[in-house]
DNA sequence: TCATTATTGATAATGATCGATCAATATTAT
DNA sequence: ATAATATTGATCGATCATTATCAATAATGA
């Protein structure tokens, strides 16, 4: 028997997905105990471990802050509100980040967070 | 009596400055001792502390890392070296980043790292 | 339905960072 | 130099996020 398609599993994974931004592992726990009451924390972790073993998960950090999780979606960064801590997806980038760099440096990633007062909290 | 100019807080301070990197807690422990061989963690704790409460010091923060700390200076970004972990100063940015932000969002700080391979190791 | 066993939930354990404690030490004003 | 006391170093403890443990539960194949 390999493996199990289970309620918890299901209840994680949708809730990621629908979410539309980044959540941390307390939220799942909160959102999720709303389908399953008895969710527990373990079960919150092992299942995002799995996700993103599988390729269809990806963390967002925050510097100074909790991971968050999202499901893997083409490059782009994130927007934190320091108000109600919320952190949005922006699309895109700018092909002008390259000149940052000086010379015999090899670019193979990098990580944009733009900090300030979203739109609802204006 | 107010407080006091102690040979630690001179090694510390010193050595952060002409580190010319970010420099992590265990580093500065680490060098310091070269200093001062009975150097305590709990007094780097306590100095950088210090030199943050002053605005001496600044932290960076590198996702998925420990936290690391450089004299405070005009605005710029980071390269972390994959290979050596070494974490290098960027000067200036590019303005074509606002673009990326959507309307009614209000930017008020921002960070970027690049991570790929530094000129050393390549 | 039933047996097998992957998975769960509760919680203990871990690991890491950093603050608290306190006797011993070193700096400063006199 | 000396007294007053800020600071230190060693260590213990608090606080987190995350993992390990294990009996109980539930999904699956027969």
């Amino acid at each position: 028997m390999q493996e199990r398609n289970t309620k918890q599993k299901q209840v994680i994974a949708r809730l990621i997905l629908e979410a539309g931004h980044p959540v941390s592992v307390q939220e799942i726990l909160e959102v999720g105990r709303g389908h399953m009451s008895r969710l527990g924390i373990a079960t919150v972790y092992r299942t995002i471990k799995r996700l993103l073993d599988a390729g269809e998960l990806q963390a967002v950090v925050i510097p100074g802050d909790v991971v968050r999780y999202e499901a893997v979606m083409p490059h782009h960064h994130h927007f934190k509100c320091s108000r109600c801590d919320r952190v949005y997806d922006l699309d895109g980038c700018v092909k002008e980040l390259k000149s940052m760099v000086p010379k015999g440096f090899k670019v193979e990633n990098h990580e944009l967070t733009f900090y300030g007062c979203c739109r609802s909290c204006a």
